[in-house]
RNA sequence: GGUGUGGUAGUUCAGCUGGUUAGAAUACCUGCCUGUCACGCAGGGGGUCGCGGGUUCGAAUCCCGUCCAUACCGCCA
């Protein structure tokens, strides 16, 4: 028996038993004719004493030893003399008798302690060296955690978790693809799914009516801090519901790990915005409504209460463009001649793209502005009264295109909070979005895009547009889609689906395909419709997303055992890698003329 | 594909208006130390300043190119 007890469990109520523990040396101090050492494993820290006046011997190995040496040491548990309260077995220590190295090991190239000296790159390299530090255990334990509720709850209220294949064929909607050849079919290729979309429809047809899966999902896209090329989803999918039975079941596991994962309590329903109301005031589709400081139209082309902004004597920006709005910024009319510099060239940075920024500030004694020169106070009051704004606020003001001025006051809004530390990670937020567009049109390539997924539904009320040969009405057509936002974050997304055969024809043909390539590409779904397709919904979250807002962490990568770099590169494996020409070739991926 | 930031000891960084032998902390090695727990004290070893080119009497420092890392934009049905 390798050990009779973990390094975290001992306590002062063990004194005087004789155990065997096993871990890694985490540091020795040498004190001479004795020694401390700090044993760790996953359960915690214990320190052992080797003592010089009991076995010398044992205090010749004890100096061999180096840090992450893996060891096994007996010996009596005891009482310390000085306590240590940081650690939870820092009343006891164990008074060495035996030494035994398991395995040696070479000096790590970074320490293995909560706050390390290591760069990214290198603990990327040495992921199972990181993995050993707390950080990282603590995120990896909260992920199990999270998917053992998940699959407690759903089970509870009747879910399924079914497999669904990881070899499929390639859909050129979406996402770009992974692929992978296939030997045994030269010149074809399987793709790796997106997300088992057409799935779990399939399910639904085949009678499975509540169906999850916590599943590994693929695409081909650029990475982000919280976006990996292999991402896990909860993803689920009912039949006979429409949105608010999903809705409901999904914000039941929501507050289930809220509550057994978190120990917290969500109070009350979820709020509800729509997509529209989300663009209007927070310039988002997924606002984080921690704190306020709403964006507010002085002037907008579908606004009825647009302030006079007429009497800017000379100033033609506001006149010239479709839209003026700003945010009020709470306590923020302080701000120095130079904070409000660098807050210009931020905005006018080509990620917001915008020309300018024109600030009020709110005070006291009245109102100071970057356009005083131009507008009167009492002109001025009236933004300030329209923005609701207080004294000791900045009201900061954006001008131009509808869109991207609503975009650009929406990333503002979430700068500005937080640079006033209104985004506190230990704060959740909940939020459903709903009633998203269905259709994009694409300039580029002229033709409709499905925003969600050409699966989704159009709303009930809107089939006459949805059937129209309208371009500009089929473009008003809204989804019967829906997303789960926590904290500005997208975690989760779903909508009711099509499962009438004639509609999906239909939604395929808006898309610009050809009855040819419908058929060839998605005829398997349109052909299962017509065979009892019942009404059916669903929604897919997120898992490392969610891990990440639950452990307060903006990065996914802390709560992925073994995540991909910036370029999408495995740098441990050092994947991915060339294969053999003789591979290529069994693949049909290189011709045996060629070189 | 684009923009910003960074690349100097095993590691994290300083040095960068060009000018002696490129520093600090930590890690590592040696010695001392019987109550430490970020132990302490004394000493020591350790560098292709990412790579290539250019300017210059002289480049870690300035210029050009390139590679790598990272955050963001595009992209992510």
């Amino acid at each position: 028996m390798y050990r009779t007890h973990t390094c975290g469990e001992l306590r002062i109520s063990n004194k005087g038993e004789n155990v065997t523990l096993a871990g890694w040396v985490q540091r020795i101090r040498k004190m001479g004719g004795m020694s401390f050492i700090d044993l760790r494993d996953r359960y915690g820290i214990t320190q052992l004493v080797v003592d010089d006046g009991v076995s010398h011997e044992l205090n010749v190995v004890a100096e061999k030893l180096g840090r992450e040496y893996v060891i096994q040491a007996r010996g009596v548990v005891d009482e310390r003399s000085s306590k240590n309260s940081k650690i939870p077995t820092g009343d006891i220590e164990i008074r060495i008798s035996e030494i035994n190295v398991l395995n040696a090991s070479v000096t790590p190239p970074f320490t293995i302690e909560d706050e390390t000296d290591g760069g990214e790159e290198l603990r990327a390299k040495y992921r199972y060296l990181d993995l050993r530090r707390n950080p990282l255990k603590k995120a990896l334990e909260l992920r199990h955690r999270m998917g053992q509720e998940t699959r407690r709850y759903l089970d509870s209220v009747g879910f399924m978790e079914i497999e669904t294949p990881v070899l499929i064929k390639s859909t050129p909607e979406g996402a770009r693809d992974f692929v992978v050849p296939s030997r045994m079919n030269p010149g074809e290729f399987y793709a790796l799914p997106q997300s088992p979309q057409t799935f779990k429809q399939l399910l639904m047809v085949a009678g499975y009516d509540k169906y999850f899966q916590i599943v590994r999902c693929f695409r081909d896209e650029d990475l982000r801090a919280d976006r990996q090329p292999e991402f896990t989803q909860i993803d689920c999918e009912m039949s006979f519901v429409e949105r608010e039975d999903v809705l409901n079941t999904f914000e039941g596991l929501i507050n289930s790990l809220f509550k057994n994962v978190l120990g917290r309590e969500i109070k009350g329903e979820f709020p509800r915005i729509s997509y529209a109301d989300a663009m209007k005031y927070y310039g988002s589709d997924k606002p984080d409504i921690r704190f306020g400081m709403k964006i507010c139209a002085f002037k907008s082309s579908d606004s009825s209460e647009n302030i006079d902004l007429t009497s800017g004597k000379d100033f033609v920006v506001f006149d010239s463009v479709e839209y003026v709005g700003g945010i009020s910024v709470p306590g923020a009319a302080s701000y120095t001649r130079k904070q409000l510099d660098e807050l210009t060239n931020w905005v006018k940075r080509p990620q917001i793209g915008a020309k300018g920024l024109v600030y009020i500030k709110v005070n006291e004694g009245g109102v100071k502005s970057s356009v005083d020169k131009f507008f009167s106070p009492e002109d001025l009051n009236r933004f300030v009264e329209k923005a609701d704004a207080k004294s000791g606020d900045l009201i900061l003001i954006l001008a131009g295109d509808k869109k991207k001025t609503r975009e650009a006051l929406g990333t503002l809004r979430v700068e500005m909070g937080n640079r006033l530390g209104l985004r506190n990670p230990d704060v959740f937020a909940p939020l459903w979005v709903y009633d998203f567009p269905l259709l994009e049109w694409d300039d580029e390539t002229e033709r409709f895009y499905a925003m969600h997924h050409p699966f989704t539904a159009p709303k009930p009320e809107d089939m006459d547009k949805f059937y129209s040969n309208d371009r500009d009405k089929i473009a008003e057509v809204s989804a019967n889609a829906y997303d789960f936002v926590l904290n500005g974050t997208e975690i989760g997304g779903g909508s009711i689906r099509i499962h009438d055969s004639s509609v999906q024809k239909r939604m395929f043909e808006v898309l610009g395909f050809s009855n040819e390539e419908a058929e060839y590409k998605f005829g398997f779904i349109i052909n299962a419709f017509k065979h009892g397709a019942p009404p059916h919904g669903g929604i897919a979250f997120g898992f490392d997303r969610f891990c990440s807002l639950f452990g307060g962490k903006e990065t996914i990568r802390d709560f992925i055992a073994f995540p991909k770099n910036n370029a999408g590169r495995d740098v441990m494996l050092d994947a991915p890698s060339a294969i053999d020409e003789a591979q290529m070739e069994e693949l049909f991926l290189r011709s045996t003329l060629k070189k």
